[in-house]
DNA sequence: TATTGTTATACTCTATAACTATA
DNA sequence: TATAGTTATAGAGTATAACAATA
């Protein structure tokens, strides 16, 4: 096998296992990973988006999110609110709840990063970092 | 964002981009990823394999695999046999077609690779193999 | 006519629980 | 009683197509 090609299955393999510990971490907290993903793309925003705005940000189409944003409301952590300047879109606010939720599911990512990258040094963690954004970037 | 969490963000963003190419490399030759990689673990062990053994080597439960392994047998990729040694296990073999198909997957994933770590230079992918390396093996 | 979001639907990947056949 | 695999079911993540409301 190429070295190509086996970075394609690391990729894969480290992927899984990341998913994995995260979905553990976060089910005390009612969260899906995707859900979490979505509250820290408003929460750096720092501002409502719209749909679309958060969609793409997560880089999925608007049809995918609405299951997730319909699970974020159900369970108080973000509210929807019809956009007043374009009656067409749909602003999605967090609440203070979702804003508390959201502290705790960011230390779950941080105890996830730590027992899969904790094993690197920081110099080999800055390494990997500059690899995968080169990767990324092409 | 500390360097871990955002190496959690880069695994997760380049195994999505890294599935997309593959699936989408895959789709003419009607093969998902996940039957692909059963098609290569079968390859590779070069003997028939039990659905246990075949599921330890994807990292998946048993029950998981079946599916995987009905298309590919009503794709006449693979067959089952009842193992004449222990009654209660099946053995997955691979058919010749399937042999045909694997080498055309096996083809497709290494431009998936091209594609994605082709920018990195020889040294930069090796030393990206054993960064990952590492991190898997903790 | 174009954009925004949702309803309807579907596929992949993965899991747990309960059952059948075999050992 | 233990093991191997499947039936039944479910949930996450993702997509395309068709449609309603709005621009």
């Amino acid at each position: 096998m190429d070295t190509a090609s086996e970075l394609l299955e690391l990729v894969h393999r480290i992927s899984r296992l990341s998913r994995h510990g995260y979905r553990n971490r976060l089910e005390p907290l009612g969260l899906s990973p995707g859900q979490a993903r979505a509250l820290r793309e408003l929460i750096e925003a720092d501002r409502p988006l719209r749909m679309v705005q958060l969609a793409e940000a997560l880089r999925i189409v608007p049809r995918s999110l609405t299951p997730v944003v319909d699970a974020l409301e159900e369970a108080g952590l973000v509210r929807r609110e019809i956009d007043p300047v374009n009656r067409r879109s749909t602003l999605v606010l967090i609440t203070p709840r979702g804003g508390e939720v959201y502290e705790r599911a960011r230390q779950a990512r941080r105890e996830v990063a730590r027992d899969l990258f904790g094993g690197l040094s920081p110099e080999q963690r800055e390494r990997l970092r500059e690899l995968l954004r080169e990767v990324e970037g092409e």
